[in-house]
DNA sequence: GCCGTTTTCGGCCCGACTGTTTTCAGTCG
């Protein structure tokens, strides 16, 4: 739960990489080739977060501070664009978090790029201490007692203070403090700053196993954001049950991938391991386990929430139980803390403060779609263009995965580096794939293709070429960088295709190393559901495309999502299963995920996105 | 700065750990 700095950050890490600043705030509302640049949603709340940040360092009240942080958060995950909330003159003070003055700050940004109270603050204090946020130990308070007394103001600066040794002077700092902080930066510098939920596995689960042989030990479970299902996780939040905390402990420090103990005491510890991710660990007695569990998977919004429906109720709610006075009314289990609130279950997965808890209260809340609902798979490769197996291996890694149909779509010719099919591969595939159904059984080969779109939103094979397919999957592969209405036209206009039955990975986005392309992908949704296709949610763990917001947005708009692996080889098939928890995360029920359908009710959707 | 199944004012989640202190502020999750 690392990153929700201050009670309630969500958006840790991005500034510390960022050292010049403008470069983040500089573009918005500025003119580029005579076109308005617009404001988007991340910029508005990137702005909410700047405001919170400044804000603390100047010591203002910190509710205040919450409550940028909160409109900050409301606006990151809105799904819809702001701008155009503006520009249809709807009142913003409807959207949680937000009352009347930060709708009128939002307004001011939308149409200004800025706001005048910020760059009032910005005057007093210097943008660059936002950064130093980013460094643990270093608050708003210190942050304000390093600049007015040595005049730093960003991280060179206090990097070079701390190997001066001038740190020490300043009241409230030792050497161990100047020793941590000058640690902390050069270790940073070359870390990555946010794992994949798949990297992030990769390390915690050995670590677990790990740590439930040591006697006395009855539970570990990995908490956290990674208990989300978040798309990448900052630092693992691991908990244990034990009768004897202090031998969980020496466990842990005896862990060889364990580089460094950064913090130890009776019941808490935090070590950084060998790869750079840092792990929380708490030891509690076993009766706690569900309260704890509960308080350390979060959200910190989510968990704010149910405290207060606690106190509301006369509770007191921590990580050991749910308390009324002195007595200990709930906590053995996650569920009973969820009654005490009166409350029924929230699946971790939902726990963002995204409506969850009203949902929970009216008995609304989303029966989750599982892996086991998924009937097959509409997305894979093979031997054919870039993946590494021949048709029947993968039509056998799929049965063996569970699923009943699976979708082959090669590349087509366009998409050169993987040897991309024209119509004639293609239609020797067809047959190839023809002559395998007749043989296989209990799974069925559907026939389709990933069709480029071009820059100018035709298909890369002409509409009779693909007519003769089960279905159509068409992707961006080129041109990611075309402006915000080119790119939005393009895609519509290949939606508008004969034959379009998915879009494919819609954002383009590879986490950690690529930003999405620029579109307006709730116009997308919308024509999506005009036009009868459908969107894909793709599976890989890089690329987990669509997000959780606009999967989510897919949903209230009735179009269908189709959770698809991308398989490029037989193992890829477990990959299903990022992609379930991410349409978990965006409340998706089996009824909204095509691929659940049974084969015959899903061969009669295609065909309506197939030209006859 | 937000918000109201008691409230338009007075609340706003809660405990552990560290380092620098001599009893606790600041930070963190």
């Amino acid at each position: 739960m690392k990153g929700d700095r201050g009670g309630d950050r969500e958006h840790g890490g991005i500034h510390f990489l960022c050292v010049n600043h403008s470069e983040m705030y500089a573009p918005i509302g500025v003119r580029i080739d005579g076109d308005d640049m617009p404001v988007h949603n991340k910029d508005v709340a990137a702005i909410f977060d700047e405001f919170a940040d400044l804000l603390e360092i100047d010591d203002a009240n910190p509710f205040r501070v919450r409550a940028y942080r909160n409109a900050a958060r409301t606006v990151r995950s809105l799904g819809r664009d702001l701008s155009e909330m503006v520009a249809a003159g709807e009142d913003l003070t409807a959207l949680p978090g937000i009352g009347t003055d930060l709708a009128a700050k939002a307004v001011e940004i939308v149409q200004t790029g800025t706001a005048k109270a910020l760059q009032e603050l910005q005057r007093r204090l210097p943008t660059s201490l936002e950064a130093l946020l980013e460094i643990p130990g270093l608050g708003p308070k210190r942050i304000k007692a390093l600049y007015r007394e040595l005049g730093i103001k960003n991280l060179d600066q206090l990097e070079a203070a701390a190997r001066a040794g001038r740190l020490e002077a300043v009241a409230g700092f030792g050497m161990k403090t100047q020793r941590h902080i000058l640690d902390t930066i050069v270790a940073r510098r070359t870390a990555e700053r946010r794992f994949l939920l798949s990297t992030a596995r990769e390390y915690a689960e050995p670590l677990a196993q790990w740590l439930r042989s040591t006697p006395g030990v009855t539970d570990v479970v990995i908490a956290g954001s990674y208990r989300r299902g978040r798309e990448t996780v900052g630092d693992l939040d691991i908990l244990v049950a034990a009768r004897d905390p202090e031998a969980a402990m020496n466990r842990l420090a005896d862990y060889d991938e364990v580089a460094q103990v950064a913090a130890r005491g009776g019941t808490r510890a935090a070590v950084i391991l060998a790869c750079g991710i840092q792990v929380d660990v708490r030891v509690v007695a076993r009766e706690s386990i569900g309260a704890a569990l509960h308080y350390f998977t979060g959200s910190k919004a989510h968990n704010i929430a149910v405290r207060r429906l606690g106190q509301q109720r006369g509770l007191r709610i921590n990580e050991y139980g749910v308390y009324k006075g002195q007595r200990r009314v709930a906590g053995k289990t996650e569920a009973s803390v969820f009654r005490a609130v009166g409350l029924p279950y929230i699946q971790p997965t939902l726990r963002e403060d995204r409506g969850e808890i009203d949902a929970a209260r009216s008995g609304r809340l989303p029966v989750l779609i599982e892996r086991g609902d998924l009937k097959g798979d509409l997305h894979s490769h093979t031997a054919e263009t870039d993946g590494r197996a021949d048709l029947r291996t993968m039509a056998r890694a799929a049965q063996a995965a569970g699923l009943q149909y699976l979708a082959i779509t090669d590349h087509s010719r366009h998409l050169t580096v993987a040897r991309g099919l024209d119509e004639r591969r293609l239609r020797k595939q067809h047959e190839s794939l023809s002559r395998l159904n007749e043989e296989l059984s209990g799974i069925t080969l559907l026939h389709g293709i990933e069709v480029d779109i071009l820059e100018d939103g035709s298909l890369d094979l002409p509409a009779s070429a693909l007519a003769e397919l089960d279905l159509v999957v068409a992707a961006v592969h080129g041109q990611f960088n075309l402006s915000r209405t080119k790119q939005t036209e393009r895609i519509i206009r290949a939606m508008d295709s004969p034959c379009f039955s998915i879009l494919a990975h819609p954002s383009g986005r590879l986490l950690n190393s690529r930003e999405p392309y620029d579109i307006d992908m709730p116009r997308i949704i919308r024509h999506a559901r005009q036009r009868g296709c459908f969107l894909e949610l793709n599976a890989q763990p890089e690329r987990l495309d669509l997000s959780d917001t606009f999967c989510r947005m897919a949903r209230d708009e009735d179009v269908l999502v189709a959770v698809n692996s991308d398989a490029h080889a037989p193992g890829d098939f477990a990959k299903l299963d990022y992609g379930i928890v991410q349409a978990q995360r965006a409340w998706l029920e089996k009824s909204d995920v095509l691929n659940t359908r049974p084969l015959a009710q899903l061969r009669k959707l295609l065909r309506n996105t197939m030209a006859s």
